[in-house]
Parts: C-alpha cells; sequence; structure tokens
DNA sequence: CGTCCCCTTGACCTGCTTCAAATTCCGTGG
DNA sequence: CCACGGAATTTGAAGCAGGTCAAGGGGACG
C-alpha cells in the first residue's frame, strides 16, 4: 500500500530522544513509524508527566494529525527511529469501510486511548504494569515484530512508570512480583511472556481491549 | 447544519438509565444530543466502573461509530435524552477542514480523551475533580447552555467517581474541601464556578485542556 | 409515612509514594 | 582489555492520599 511512495526520498531518521513533533507544531506530514519507538506526552508544570501513546513500528504518527488541527502534545523518539512521510491528508482513496488502513489505525487508536482510561482510572499497578506489557506484545506481534514468545522491550521503567500513572520505584516492585509468580520474563530490552492466557488473567481485561 | 433533516421524523427520546447503545453492537445510526446527558463506560468483572466518555447537549453519540467498527462500550442515558438520529457515515460534505461539525468533533473527543490520561495517571483527587467541572461547565457554555457562571450538573457524586477514577466517599470530602475553599457552589444538580482562573490553577491543566 | 437513593461523617486500613542509598548496567575513552 | 561515569535498576524504611467499612441523615416519591 505504501510502496507507491519513493521511499527513498521519504525516509526520515530520528535519533533516541530526539522530537518527531513539537508542542502547538502544525505537523506538516504524518510519519508512518517503520523502525524504532516513540510516544507522545504531556508535562505538568511540576515535572511530572503522563505517556499517551506510544508509537510501534506500523504505527501512523499521529493518526489525528490528518484531522486537522495541530499537535497539542510532543512526540519524542524511545529509541532511534526510522519513518516515513506522509501527505497529511485523510486518504480518501482508502474508502471508509473502516477495516483497512488509515481508518483502521485511527479507531484503533481511540480505542486504545479509551482502555487506558480504564486502566489508569480503576485498576492496581499489576494489572496496569500486565496491561501494558500484554498491549506491547500483542502490537509486536501483529507488526511480525514477535519471536515465539518474546519480543523486543525497549521501555525504561521509567518510562513505564509514565506509561502506567506509577513511579519508577513502584513498576520496579511490580516487575520483581510479576517474575517471581513467572508471569513475565524481562531483561536486558527484551520482553517474554510465558503463557498469555495467565498474564490477561492479571490484566483484568474485558475482551474489548485488544486483539488476539 | 441539520436542518435539512426532517427533525421530527428521526427524534428519538431515552430515559434516564436507558441504554444509547449496547456493547458489541453496531449502531445504525449516530446520535445528535439535543438536550440531556449520556455517558460511556467500561465495566470490570468485579463491578469497578470507568466512566470513558460524557455525551452533553450538541454533542455527537458517537464520532467514532462513523469510522466503522461496533461500539465496543456501552452508552446510557444520565438524565432523560432527546436526540436526533443521523446516518451512520461520514458526512464527507463537511469536507476535511477539521474546524466545524463532524470532524471538529470527532478530533475534540481523541483530545478530551488524551487529556483524561494524563488526569487519571498523574492527579490528585481535587485536581481530578476540578478538572471534570471545569470541562462539563466549558462545554455547556459552548452549548449555549451556561448562565452566567452556573449550568445544570446532574452528576451523581457515585457518575463523578466512576468519570474521576476515586470513591463516591472520597469525591465527597473533596467536594466538601472545594466548597469551603469557594471554589465551587453545588447543589441541586447545579454548579456554580465563582471564580474560572482560581479553579483552572487548581485543576493543573496545561493550557491544551480545553477551550476558553 | 415508609422506602429508596443519595449524601454525609467517622474510624481504620493499605497500596502506593517518597526519600535515600546501594548496586548493576553499559557506553566511552584510555 | 580495563577504568571510568552516568544512567538505570534495586532495596529499605517511613509516610500519606485515598480506599474500605459502617452507620446515620435527608429528600423525593408513591
Amino acid at each position: 500500500m505504501l510502496s507507491q511512495v519513493a521511499e527513498g526520498e521519504n525516509q526520515v531518521h530520528f535519533r533516541m530522544h530526539q522530537f518527531l513533533a513539537r508542542e502547538n507544531e502544525k505537523p506538516d506530514a504524518m510519519l508512518y513509524v517503520q523502525e524504532g519507538w516513540a510516544c507522545r506526552y504531556r508535562l505538568l508544570s511540576d515535572g511530572r508527566r503522563q505517556i499517551t501513546a506510544l508509537y510501534l513500528p506500523g504505527d501512523y504518527c499521529d493518526p489525528q494529525w490528518a484531522l486537522g488541527g495541530v499537535s497539542s502534545q510532543p512526540v519524542v523518539a524511545i529509541t532511534n527511529v526510522r519513518a516515513l512521510r506522509l501527505p497529511c491528508r485523510i486518504p480518501s482513496h482508502a474508502g471508509f469501510d473502516g477495516r483497512h488502513g488509515f481508518w483502521q489505525a485511527l479507531s484503533g487508536t481511540i480505542e486504545r486511548q479509551a482502555n487506558w482510561l480504564v486502566t489508569l482510572g480503576r485498576k492496581t499497578a499489576l494489572e496496569r504494569v500486565a496491561h501494558l506489557l500484554l498491549e506491547l506484545f500483542e502490537r509486536m506481534r501483529q507488526a511480525g515484530l514477535a519471536y515465539g514468545q518474546q519480543c523486543a522491550m525497549p521501555l525504561t521503567q521509567m518510562e513505564i512508570a509514565d506509561m502506567t500513572g506509577l513511579t519508577p520505584v513502584h513498576v520496579n516492585r511490580t516487575l520483581q512480583s510479576m517474575r517471581a509468580r513467572g508471569l513475565v520474563e524481562l531483561q536486558s530490552k527484551w520482553l517474554r511472556i510465558p503463557e498469555l492466557p495467565a498474564l490477561r488473567e492479571v490484566a483484568a481485561l474485558t475482551g474489548h481491549d485488544m486483539a488476539g
């Protein structure tokens, strides 16, 4: 679907911690992430930070930009990122069927956001971290980047904390407990999930929370 | 903009606590809320509930339905509701400018959802309740339903709790404290905000969190 | 005038935070 | 190859914001 574009000419690279978009900026193009991870976040005046979206390979950054507004939240690279610049218009050729490409992506983004409202509002630390790790694994798997029961997981515990609304210290203790219970293996930026169903159980998902 | 429709024929009514949409249902039409409040929510297996969206007069319920998926969360009437049924298609005639009508609504919904991620993930009880009351007032004002510094506020403390991720008991104590500090007046389903700037300060907003 | 919500208050409890300090990891340069 | 420095992870101890449990009060409505 993207092969129509001359990839070489529109490919862009970002280094870790570099901005893909800044606050209040009207982005001139969407980015189709080919490699690497990025995140959108908001910073409160006293330093509290909440990550509001993750961009993984195969994701559009950000579908919402095509709806015409400015980007009200900065987007920063978590790892080095390789991406394609796409015109920031709604790809009308894709039709409105909602099952493919851009519309699928937009719809998925909204759905995931709604699921995180539930997790941040009502779930315990254990359930939050389980939700995050499950979502990451499922998204990586759908992108063809999972190998058996494992996938790359470049997030630091600090970043996990900013995603789950916890402190880094408590994320650490929660991960310890999950390792002790055999729910996950997580070391040197790789995640392995021995038993998906067990982790799903712990995450208190509802059946709508993600594909798989 | 909606006058093209024969209003009488497409008008529908819902009573308090009646469902506007059920889980897993593919809605046959969007609803343009003319009067009354509704909310979307998710229920966990042990009874925990999180409200993920509020629908006020002038809102579409729900823009996301036009993107083609099923409604993965139920929508229920908080008060009696009067609404117009609209075809569940993307109103292409509206153009993609993102400043009017449907696209504006979709974009606003996503933006509000992202703001609530920050609030649920990182803010204190006081900041959460302040955010909610401010958002309600601003949205009612934009709908032309605020009178001076006040507007209707039909939510029970239980519903405020399910929106802010708190317990009803703690919502009560938080409201007491806000009343004592003169931040809000809230009684018999009416909300009055003596000083908007003071409440904004307390809500720890960032300048992107809402119009006004 | 009784019943059902909703709101209110009190006492106690706990999951998570805070603060502080070690320890391990890892990229870089000698 | 090893020494070094900064970041990330880990551990401990103490505190607190908000949760839990339980009981009482008030207003709308039949």
